[in-house]
DNA sequence: GTAGCTGCAAAGTTTTTGCAGAAGC
DNA sequence: GCTTCTGCAAAAACTTTGCAGCTAC
């Protein structure tokens, strides 16, 4: 993570650097594909920083989230996940998420193939893509291996 | 939305056929498109049944996606929302949503056109996909000459 | 008749807000 | 020095749970 445009992307939005900011950032920056919660985040903060509060993180998480820095995921589970927004390239499209339904495991893709797909709702709609998430749903392999031995001794 | 079919699964399960479920479904039938909130659908079914309670709904809901009648998706507003899980043919994939960053409008897609990402992670993670789905951030066809007419302006 | 379901109210979670003191610029 | 930010605590919003009575089968 490239904490020199954190602090300039914050001040030329009129925003003050602190500290805190720049925790949660390296938070994320440290944990890819973590896909950590509020909570979560708040404890490993506490680490460096045990004064502060978990109402400071929720205030960062949507500063951070409004300058385009992080993004919100969420995997149906009942929690509200957040990622680093990768700046890979011209497309800035954050990464596909595949979730596997035996285990709970998610897995992160870089692969960015929906090209046809947004061409078609510029199409039919006149609707700009900018940017996408997808969720794929299924067994790993892990999981599929299991199910074949349990099926294979008849249960 | 095949009433039969849903009371065959719920007695095929072990479960009860009562109003308060059926109502729900119709009510996420007849409302299709709409992502509705638990809430919403609390408010909806209690122009029939006042005496309804929002314990009910959440229950109901929560049977109804244990038997994927319907869905459960999340627009990153903070609300958790429910829809009819089409049966369409072979895929049984739920559908496509467009959300627009300009009014929040959220638009449905029918396409699948996730065939070849599906086929990359299978051989590149042995992950089967049973269910995905797909979130396109943007901008629709009004918001985007709103934004060209602005633009026009010089603001 | 029995097991499961519902409505109500109370409790649990997650997230937001108000305010006084602290920190950035 | 003024404005913005933080930490704490209280509140709000959303969802789940316990229990007694009711309903499906």
């Amino acid at each position: 993570m490239n904490e020199e445009r954190v602090k300039e992307l914050l001040r030329k939005s009129g925003l003050k650097v602190t500290s805190q900011r720049l925790m949660v950032m390296n938070i994320l920056a440290s944990h890819p594909d973590s896909h950590l919660t509020a909570e979560e985040i708040y404890d490993l903060a506490k680490e460096n920083s045990p004064e502060i509060g978990l109402a400071t993180i929720y205030r960062t998480l949507q500063v951070l989230l409004d300058l385009h820095l992080i993004n919100k995921v969420t995997f149906d589970d009942g929690f509200t996940r957040y990622e680093l927004n990768g700046e890979k390239g011209a497309s800035g499209h954050r990464h596909h998420h595949a979730i596997c339904t035996g285990c709970g495991k998610v897995y992160s893709l870089e692969t960015d193939l929906l090209d046809s797909l947004e061409q078609e709702v510029l199409e039919k709609l006149g609707f700009v893509v900018t940017d996408h998430e997808v969720k794929l749903y299924g067994l790993c392999q892990e999981c599929r291996e299991k199910k074949d031995e349990s099926e294979e001794n008849g249960t």
